[in-house]
DNA sequence: ATCATACTTAGACATATGCCTAAGTAAAAG
DNA sequence: CTTTTACTTAGGCATATGTCTAAGTATGAT
C-alpha cells in the first residue's frame, strides 16, 4: 500500500527545507497569520507564500482567509502519513533482523 | 535542539523522491548491489548511483565495495532522525491540545 | 473617500535536481 | 591476456526550486 505512494513525494519534499520545518514547528504550537509566520523568517513575502503554498500542497497545514489576513494552522494529523511510512519500514527491518539472528 | 538541524535537509529532501523511497524499501528487506537495486528501475546506472549518493549522504544507507560490487544496506538506525522530528513536532501540537480543550 | 495593511500575482533569475550518453577503471571469468 | 561485468567519472540538458522585485487587489482604519 506504500509502494508508489506519490503523496509521499510532495510531503517529504516539503520536510526537506529548513523555513518550511521552522513554519511547521511554529504551527505546533499553535495557529498563526501569515505575517506573523514571516517574520522570524529575513524573506519576502512571495517567497514565504511559496513555502506556505508547499506545505497545503503536501496537506501539512491549513489555510483560510479571515478579512484581509490568512490563518494557517498545522493540518489534522499533518504527521502521520510520514510516521506511517517510517514505522512500515521499521518493522520490515526489524522482522528480517530477527531472522538474522537466528 | 532541533531548531536549525541542517542534517534533516538532505534527509527529508532523499525521502521526497519516489526512487529513493522505493530503494529503502527493498534495503529494508536487507543488504543488495547496486545492480540489484537497479534492475526495478528503468533507469541508466548512473542516475541510479546519484540516488544511491543522496541517500548514503543522507545517512540513510552505508554501502561498501566487496570486489567489483558494491553492497548497500541501511544505515544503522536510519529512520530514527525523522521520527524524533515528527513525535517532538506531535508532542508539541498534542500538548497544545491539551489547552485548548479546556 | 483616502490611505495603510496584508496578502497576491507576475515575471525574472541563479542554482539544484533528475535524467541521459559516452568514456573511463578495476576485478573476475574464460 | 583478453573480455565481461560492475560500477564510476565527466559532461550535458530540461525542468524544478527558492529567491527576488514590482505591481496588483481587497479589507480595515481615519
Amino acid at each position: 500500500m506504500s509502494k508508489y505512494d506519490t503523496v509521499l513525494d510532495p510531503y517529504f519534499a516539503a520536510l526537506g527545507d529548513p523555513t518550511r520545518r521552522m513554519i511547521l514547528q511554529r504551527l505546533a504550537r499553535g495557529k498563526a497569520s501569515v505575517s506573523e509566520l514571516a517574520k522570524p523568517h529575513n524573506m519576502a513575502m512571495p517567497s514565504l507564500m511559496e513555502h506556505l503554498k508547499k506545505l497545503e500542497t503536501a496537506n501539512l497545514i491549513t489555510s483560510k482567509k479571515e478579512g484581509r489576513t490568512r490563518i494557517c494552522e498545522l493540518a489534522p494529523k499533518a504527521f502521520t502519513p510520514a510516521q506511517n511510512w517510517l514505522s512500515e519500514q521499521c518493522a520490515i527491518w526489524e522482522e528480517r533482523q530477527a531472522y538474522d539472528d537466528l
